[in-house]
RNA sequence: GGCGCGGUAGCCAAGUGGUAAGGCAAAGGUCUGCAAAACCUUUAUUCGUCGGUUCGAUUCCGACCCGCGCCUCCA
């Protein structure tokens, strides 16, 4: 069954495939670095993640290109009021957001590029679209004339033929020809950073970076193109107004839009108190991988309801998958292999994949996996599941973990060495077998304080860490 | 007002024209020196509301109600 997902252009789910070869060449919008990003941007990156993923089960190389947006208003205005340079305040929040990443196991995409490295291809741009008369100036700002461009609006739907009734008009409206124009340069304000060229002194409008960038790298006509649904008006919709003017081509093949987040049913915003960053999250205690779970387990195309209870009941679901790792790792079961089981994990995997290929389905994934976990577990207490069986399920988790990514513990909780825990796990063993259960006790205690916890089963002792 | 998404058990959530996956939580049980793990049973006659099509609709159509997003920077 082939890859399929939902392309906003068509609105439809249609079978993926890259044009070219075998190789996926895929840009998506990456965060502006003027602060902590969100777990509602993460809620993004995550499905970013997961698509790639999902592209590599696939068998597709991937040529993936994410912006760092280091120059806007926003980022401007704080680094003046802290007196420092751009660079300097965005080293800062670019970091933070690479360490993010990081603890949610999000993939770096195979090229990773900053706006205020490419101002010389964007004033080129400029200049391009310039003399395709598709710009204006305006008292020393740049603007793209969208009356250039009569598909403007196939990507959110909109039809701009008429007016734009009800819509709130930009402040700055007075000095562009038409409200739905953007800028592609904007002239620097007093005091402001800004680059020369021959536009004049100024800064790049925000769309424009993405163009060029996906441009340069990735060619004329992308595979796939994805971000936030907020996104697609009027972001994306410019992206492709500038890059079709310059190419004549079709900007991206497919356009893929991740749904909003809200936090316990509410949206979030810094009002409400319910305006998270990973670091506030991760300060109550929950586990990064929980946040990943949590992240991943909701379809992308249906908005996530992000809240506490549903953080700790993916900590939870993730321990169950542990277990039944763990346990396929150290049970004693019969030798040979049962032909049933062998179909059913097969069937397994099946069903599993189907799902992802379906437009990114994680929920019936995950359903796939935990009715087989469950099954697996009630088979292997009744000796049906067979020695001969572990290592397909085995690889049933690895493909899950391919792309869930959660089965392995971030932090290293105990300080002992496996050495210092198999020693008093034998000593243990020693007192019980001298039914000195106070001493056994106050071993898994030890052991317990160390975060170590131990389980006693039929095949023995087996221990992890909490 | 325009465009888009959604309303399924206590919470999260999948899904199909043929009679409701999965996770978490809760209760009871099995196993167990203790603990952990695991499993079993129970928890939606019902899928926002009202109509329509159909032998049959949660699933299709229409209307309405509610929530959310975009239309200005925004994942």
């Amino acid at each position: 069954m082939a890859l399929r997902l939902h392309n906003t252009l068509s609105q439809q789910v249609e079978v993926f495939t890259p044009s070219e070869r075998n190789t996926v060449r895929m840009y998506t919008c990456g965060p502006t670095v003027y602060d902590y990003a969100h777990i509602g941007n993460f809620r993004t990156f995550t499905f970013v993640d997961i698509l790639r993923r999902c592209l590599r089960l696939n068998g597709f190389a991937l040529e993936h290109v994410m912006n760092i947006t280091d120059v806007d208003d926003k980022i401007i205005r704080n680094a003046v009021a802290q007196g420092k340079t751009l660079a300097a305040y965005t080293a800062v929040y670019t970091q933070a957001f690479l360490d993010d990443c990081a603890a949610l196991r999000l993939e770096l995409p195979e090229r990773l590029v900053r706006a205020t490295e490419h101002i010389e291809d964007m004033l080129l741009a400029i200049g391009k679209l310039g003399e395709s008369r598709h710009t204006y100036a305006s008292e020393g700002s740049v603007y793209f004339r969208i009356a250039t461009f009569p598909e403007y609006g196939k990507l959110s739907h909109n039809d701009f033929r008429g007016n734009i009734a009800g819509a709130r008009v930009d402040v700055d409206t007075y000095d562009k020809a038409d409200a739905r124009d953007f800028a592609l340069w904007k002239a620097a304000k007093e005091g402001e950073p800004f680059w020369e060229g021959a536009l004049g002194p100024g800064r790049p409008g925000w769309h424009i970076e993405c163009s060029v960038m996906a441009l340069k790298y990735l060619g004329e006509t992308l595979d796939l193109h994805a971000g936030g649904v907020d996104l697609v008006f009027p972001h994306h919709e410019n992206e492709i107004a500038q890059s079709e003017s310059l190419t004549g081509k079709p900007f991206a093949r497919f356009w893929v839009h991740a749904e909003f987040l809200l936090v316990e049913g509410q949206k979030m915003s810094k009002s409400l108190g319910n305006y998270f960053t990973l670091r506030d999250i991760l300060a109550r205690g929950y586990t990064p991988e929980a946040v990943r779970y949590l992240l991943a387990s909701v379809p992308y195309r249906k908005s996530l309801n992000f809240t506490f209870d549903g953080l700790k009941s993916a900590g939870t679901a993730i321990d169950r998958l542990r277990n039944f790792k763990l346990r396929l790792e150290t049970d004693r079961l019969p030798d040979g292999a049962s032909e049933v089981w062998s179909a059913r994990t097969a069937s397994a995997q099946g069903t599993f994949r189907n799902a992802l290929d379906d437009d990114l389905n994680t929920a019936e994934a995950l359903a796939a996996v935990f009715e087989y976990l469950r099954d697996a577990n009630t088979a292997m207490d009744s000796g049906e599941f067979r020695a001969g069986n572990a290592p397909a399920a085995l690889d049933l988790l690895t493909a899950f973990d391919a792309v869930f990514d959660v089965l392995k513990p971030s932090a290293a909780a105990g300080q002992w060495s496996d050495a210092e825990i198999e020693a008093l796990i034998a000593e243990r063993a020693a007192a019980k077998k001298a039914r000195n259960f106070a001493r056994a006790d106050q071993i898994r205690q030890q052991l317990s304080d160390q975060g170590i916890l131990l389980e006693d089963t039929k095949s023995g002792v087996r221990w992890k860490r909490k």
